[in-house]
DNA sequence: AGCACA
């Protein structure tokens, strides 16, 4: 409507300013630092201004926007690495390199490195690999509350069991046992990599670090069964 | 070393 005049090119700099300094309207949006919400605006603006401002405008949102899809792609990688989208489970070397973790280098934001899920996409699951994990090593008085805490945040965790047993032959110390359920063997296989050999006592080196293998019966609670049957 | 729940 009212846009014509200026959009016609009577706008420039200095014709405007010379000759019609009152029609200038004063909600006219400088172009330089825009208040105006989503950069669209510009481009509707001056098709064929120079070109300049408007071509860096756009030129910004596409990295930007860019930039975001990368990001949101490598989250994704992360979060549900070895996740539904299981790579095909051909049974390889079935070995756990702890010590590639440590490379990749997976979150080592503030000492307690947990590599949720770690680069490890390309590992075919070792053919022993079921959903529940076996977990020893736990000090014998912590709580289903702490160790909870140590496996929640990894994809696919269901559940968390913990079994207090005695020693095999007289003279031995109680122990405790833990079984943690994951929604599909290759979400477990990533917690599993991640935590093995975990200090779970991050003060006494020798003696608290978790030993974590696939349970041999993963049983019925985790036979991978949906979520909300009972 | 050691593997429970249904």
């Amino acid at each position: 409507m009212t846009d014509d005049h200026w959009k016609h090119g009577d706008a420039l700099p200095h014709a405007s300013a010379a000759q019609a300094p009152l029609q200038v309207p004063m909600k006219r949006p400088r172009s330089d630092h825009g208040d105006v919400p989503g950069g669209l605006e510009y481009v509707g603006y001056h098709p064929h201004e120079e070109g300049r401002v408007g071509c860096h405008v756009i030129r910004d949102t596409k990295s930007i926007d860019a930039a975001y899809e990368r990001y949101l792609r490598n989250r994704q990688i992360v979060l549900y690495g070895g996740g539904e989208s299981v790579r095909p489970v051909a049974g390889g070397m079935g070995g756990r390199p702890v010590d590639d973790m440590h490379m990749m280098g997976v979150g080592v934001m503030d000492g307690q490195s947990v590599g949720y899920g770690s680069g490890r996409s390309e590992m075919p699951l070792p053919p022993d690999a079921s959903s529940t994990l076996y977990v020893e090593g736990l000090p014998a008085n912590c709580t289903r509350r702490e160790v909870s805490h140590i496996f929640r945040p990894f994809a696919g965790f269901r559940e968390i069991r913990l079994v207090n047993k005695d020693s095999r032959f007289p003279g031995g110390d109680p122990f405790v046992l833990c079984f943690v359920d994951f929604s599909n063997p290759s979400q477990a296989a990533a917690a599993l990599d991640a935590l093995q050999g975990y200090k779970f006592d991050m003060l006494d080196q020798d003696s608290a670090n978790l030993r974590l293998q696939f349970a041999r019966f993963p049983g019925p609670r985790s036979a991978g069964r949906p979520r909300g049957s009972y």
